[in-house]
DNA sequence: GTCTATAAGACGATAGAC
DNA sequence: GTCTATCGTCTTATAGAC
């Protein structure tokens, strides 16, 4: 797992293979910034010991990105791209209980594929850190819409509360249950926002 | 409401009752304290924006917070004391599905009176950045010791998700639905937070 | 692509007058 | 209880050599 634990090292190109050529810096840039804003807050952590870590100096990190907030966003461009397909998706569709079933199943299945998961709990720990940031308020936008596709203007506050804890429950099972396998985290998670997107009224 | 939305005004100690006297320092401090770290985030804040939303210098806020986590760990005493007392009567009580209704109920009846939503909404978005800081870690302490009396070793991953959402839905419901009365939000988060920690493998 | 050096300023915190 | 003045450190970001 590239995400995994792991404290600063000083040969900061070394993997288990022994002595390979440094990977894509930019990549490496992403990764470092992802797990030290994660594990320390965004605002907190800083381009010094980001550097520090990859082994070069602040200055280089200005070749890669222009500013520190650009980290952020080429993390997030995945993101947003996957966001807007299933919006698409969805915007076509009935507004029934299957429908809505399998925009759970879609999104479910793209957050636990790849290093999402990292990301997501980048993005809760850091909501309010990272609120001005023009990338973060699109995100928003997305979510809300939607959200907006999972409850209809006449449900009760209690379904609205509960479809919306689906989307939720797909995001916090990371943070809830670290310490179980991914597929038993897919599968949990999954299935608890399937049942919560399935409350109706009637 | 203490708490509104306003923006920042040159007469700090205006109210709508006219020229008052000024209320408690210390207590308008952590109120600015609290909405400001909830908006921008707990590092984004300065303690410069703070005095000078007071309407006074830095080096004022110093004579009543000794430090800038002071300010924090001063917003955080009765919500440390309610969960030691919540704990002590949760640990003499046999593990039932009724006495863990009980502990959602107090726990929510405790929530849903005073300030405490907008506490909540400030932990929850400077995970993080309030890490390190002495209070918070003891806060996770009691929440996990609490969340331990929900969940039996011999539980399934979805019940134990089921039943940490619970938890989570009484939080969560603040910016979920933040546009519902206070009755509509507590009425509808304790009937969320029942039936998901009701669920059982039985 | 990475370096040294530095700008320009904000930060938390303190000393001591009033 | 609040002020002015300041300390020491850190920050993001840039200029220009290599």
């Amino acid at each position: 797992m590239i995400m995994s634990e792991r404290t600063s090292t000083d040969s900061a190109f070394a993997t288990e293979t022994g002595d390979e050529r440094p990977r894509d810096t930019r990549a490496r840039i992403q990764e470092i910034a992802l797990r030290l804003f994660t594990e320390q807050g965004y605002e907190a952590t800083s381009l010094r010991e980001i550097a520090e870590e990859l082994g070069v100096t602040k200055a280089a990190l200005y070749y890669h990105f222009k500013t520190k907030e650009d980290i952020v966003a080429s993390m997030m461009i995945d993101r947003v791209t996957f966001m807007d397909s299933l919006i698409d998706w969805v915007r076509d569709q009935p507004r029934t209980p299957e429908v809505r079933r399998e925009a759970i199943r879609r999104y479910a299945d793209w957050l636990h594929a790849g290093s999402q998961g990292q990301i997501m709990r980048f993005m809760e720990r850091n909501q309010t850190a990272l609120k001005g940031h023009q990338t973060m308020g699109q995100m928003r936008e997305k979510m809300l819409a939607l959200m907006g596709f999972f409850v209809d203007t006449d449900d009760s506050l209690t379904v609205r509360l509960k479809r919306t804890l689906a989307v939720f429950a797909l995001h916090a099972v990371w943070f809830m249950m670290p310490d179980v396998t991914d597929t038993e985290r897919a599968d949990t998670s999954l299935k608890v926002a399937l049942e919560l997107i399935d409350a109706s009224d009637g």
